[in-house]
DNA sequence: CACTCAGGGCCAACT
DNA sequence: AGTTGGCCCTGAGTG
């Protein structure tokens, strides 16, 4: 509109000009120009649209051209991820590739781990005909070995020791060129200890020595670290020693026991700093020189097990001073100088196996002093069994139910209430071992005193234990024709057994009859449990028994009087006890312990008590107590699981031969006695139609003062009142 | 009173 | 930064 409105007004100013023409030319005059006008406008209007469209043109090339760019970069981009994908396609195909591997590897190892298992189990079974014949050996060695042992400490205790050590020394011969020590320049024929444990004459280890070091000739260990020179340079006090912990060159008496700097130095800021561990595993942590910082728990408890005293660390911190220990480490001198000459003539005597086994971990140094093939008393193998346990289940801590005891000892320190290591115990070990045990206690020397030990472990009952034989020859003769008959007369037969070793122990045999048979009732059972565990710890028996129609019981089933309820946790209990090394003397305080049992009356706790004294000087891991009280349970279940056949299994219960069965007599008296009745026996009897005769059955002494015939009559009501007391005087008949 | 030796401290090396 | 372990110091006990 304003653009037509200036063209009109162009025109019109145009006209003003051409005022003469005429009038028709006039209006052709002025609609000539309007025209021309409009073409130029239009003109003009194009040249400004191409200009726009010129523009638009640029504008849109660069878009293109920017696109391109993008385009370009995006697929690059595209291609480096693609790129970056297939790596990790690769990686994750060669993980799972390698993954695979890796579980056939382990299906592998599994399958030959299961049929070296296979091996071992038959190995084992094949192995039981052998083993009298080994034992045997083994005992004449021992038996021998207790006889020079017993002459060497005759005579250290008649002359002078000095004296005597080189008269033994004298008799000492060089492992390698077997020429003995005696008549020879000290210098040249003197004993050295290798690193690995064996003994050369100087003389042969300068010839073994090569660039300075030396290669044991019997192991063949690497070249020794030790040279020569230095050994002969250097005489330490304690060289050959190895710190019972980890392995490592002992550098003198350190809180009790001959350690390493390291380990002292570990104990001392351990306990100094009150510091508490706690093993990430299972207590039972390998420690050794490589591996001892590893798990410091494991360490300090192998250091405590092995003697080391945190009441030696001086709660005062001051510096010097001899320790309240300077008696025990004379002794202890003494004994290890006498073994170590007992024990370095003769390492023929030591199996190759063991060598090894002793050169490769390098912590179990207290073979070294109780070696396995030189037990020659009790006591020794009291030594050898706690060092060779110990290795497996560095966890120990005192008994509870010794602490009375232990403080009494010798070498053990009393406690005392103000002792500044009452917080570190409770926070070290009472937290570790039960809840419910109040009293602090104090840390107790391993070391065992020969004198107390060997009180119990040669005292009458000790001696007349049962032979290995026994269970196994029980087993065998009896006709199996029912299971749970089986069972039952399993344990009338060692019943007997049980009795007659009872009678030898000099508590039990102070007792009034009534007393020994009270004690019967309540401990038959778990003693004959601990026998037939015993039994099978040592591998004596097969695992199953054939019931005729070819139905099979385990031994378990046996043990606990046909409770197939509980043969797994008897079967734990057994792998339990062989890992942490039963031994025959563990075997004898357990059936001690059961036999005395607590609570009955001053002489029997007297007589437990000194079961405890003797075993808490060689063992204070509560693993075997804690095994103890669960077979004793296992026995207080077991009694009634078999009383309430009668109800449950009528069928069962008569092939049991209740009428004749000592063992069920007894499993009566002690289900039926008061207050001792379980909630099983309760549940049974209150289900039961029919009602049973749940007196107490009385000793001879009543019986006889009432008259009373007893177990004539036949049927159930006579088995009911049957004297209890019938069982020991027919059997000590 | 000199000597012994076990417990403590120090500090470089190690983890 | 915390721990370890080898070396040295200290001082009670001993002959």
């Amino acid at each position: 509109m304003v653009r037509n409105k200036a063209i009109v007004a162009k025109r019109s100013g145009d006209n003003s000009t051409s005022q003469p023409m005429s009038k028709k030319r006039k209006v052709q005059q002025t609609q000539q120009p309007s025209k021309t006008d409009e073409v130029e406008t239009l003109r003009s209007e194009l040249k400004q649209l191409e200009n726009e469209r010129r523009k638009m043109e640029e504008y849109f090339a660069k878009e293109v051209r920017r696109l391109k760019r993008e385009t370009i970069r995006y697929e690059k981009d595209a291609d480096h991820h693609e790129e970056q994908l297939q790596i990790t396609l690769r990686d994750v195909e060669t993980e799972l590739r390698e993954m695979k591997k890796e579980n056939e590897r382990m299906k592998l190892e599994e399958k030959e781990h299961e049929s070296f298992m296979k091996l071992v189990e038959k190995a084992r079974e094949t192995d039981i005909a052998d083993k009298e014949e080994v034992f045997q050996n083994e005992e004449k060695i021992s038996q021998i070995y207790a006889e020079r042992i017993n002459d060497l400490k005759q005579k250290m205790k008649s002359t002078d020791l000095t004296t005597e050590a080189d008269e033994i020394v004298a008799e000492i011969v060089c492992e390698r060129c077997q020429k003995g020590f005696k008549n020879v320049a000290k210098d040249e024929k003197s004993p050295k200890i290798l690193p690995c444990g064996h003994t050369a004459c100087m003389a042969c280890i300068k010839e073994l020595c090569v660039d300075g070091h030396i290669r044991c000739p019997f192991d063949r260990s690497p070249p020794q670290s030790t040279k020569v020179d230095e050994m002969e340079a250097k005489k330490p006090k304690y060289e050959g020693e190895i710190c019972p912990i980890c392995g490592d060159q002992v550098s003198g008496y350190h809180y009790g026991v001959l350690t390493c700097e390291s380990c002292k130095g570990f104990f001392k800021r351990t306990v100094q700093d009150r510091k508490h561990f706690r093993c990430a595993l299972q207590a039972n942590c390998r420690v050794d020189q490589s591996f001892r910082k590893r798990c410091k728990s494991c360490r300090f408890q192998k250091g405590l097990m092995m003697g080391m005293k945190m009441e030696a660390v001086r709660e005062d911190k001051k510096r010097g001073g001899k320790n309240k220990f300077n008696s025990y480490y004379m002794m202890d001198r003494k004994e290890r100088l006498a073994l170590r000459m007992e024990s370095q003539p003769e390492p023929h005597f030591m199996s190759a196996g063991n060598q090894d086994s002793r050169v490769a971990t390098g912590q179990n140094a207290q073979t070294q002093y109780h070696d396995p093939t030189k037990i020659t008393t009790e006591y020794d193998a009291h030594l050898q069994s706690l060092s060779s346990h110990s290795l497996l289940y560095p966890t120990y801590y005192p008994l509870p139910e010794m602490m009375p005891i232990i403080t009494n000892t010798p070498f053990l320190v009393p406690y005392s209430p103000s002792s500044k290591y009452q917080n570190i115990y409770l926070g070290f070990q009472i937290s570790q071992f039960s809840a419910s045990t109040p009293s602090p206690i104090l840390p107790l020397c391993s070391t065992p005193t020969e004198r107390t030990v060997n009180q119990f472990f040669s005292s009458s009952i000790c001696k007349t234990m049962p032979d290995d034989s026994v269970i196994p020859l029980i087993l065998s003769r009896i006709v199996k024709s029912d299971a749970h008959a089986f069972a039952v007369q399993v344990a009338d037969e060692n019943l007997r057994e049980i009795v007659n070793w009872a009678k030898q122990d000099e508590t039990f045999s102070k007792l009034e009859l009534n007393d020994q048979i009270k004690l019967l009732q309540t401990s038959w059972l778990t003693i004959h449990i601990i026998d037939i565990t015993n039994a099978m710890v040592l591998g004596t028996l097969h695992p199953q028994y054939n019931i005729g129609d070819g139905e099979e019981v385990s031994v378990g089933f046996i043990a606990l009087l046909g409770n197939q309820n509980l043969v797994s946790s008897w079967d734990d209990i057994v792998i339990r006890l062989r890992n942490i090394g039963f031994n025959k003397h563990d075997y004898c305080v357990f059936r001690c312990l059961a036999l005395l049992d607590e609570g009955h009356n001053a002489t029997v706790n007297a007589g437990r008590s000194q079961v405890l004294h003797a075993w808490s000087e060689v063992r204070s891991n509560t693993a075997f107590l804690e095994i103890f009280d669960q077979i004793r349970h296992l026995a207080s279940i077991s009694i009634q699981y078999v009383w309430g056949l009668q109800h449950t299994r009528p069928s069962v219960w008569a092939l049991l031969n209740p009428t004749t069965s000592a063992a069920l007599e007894l499993v009566k008296a002690n289900a039926t006695r008061s207050g001792k009745r379980g909630a099983y026996e309760q549940m049974i009897q209150r289900g039961a139609a029919r009602t049973t005769d749940t007196t107490t059955v009385e000793p001879t002494a009543v019986r006889g003062q009432r008259g009373d015939s007893g177990g004539t009559q036949g049927g159930a009501e006579v088995y009911n009142n049957r004297p209890t007391s019938a069982v020991i005087e027919s059997i000590s008949d």
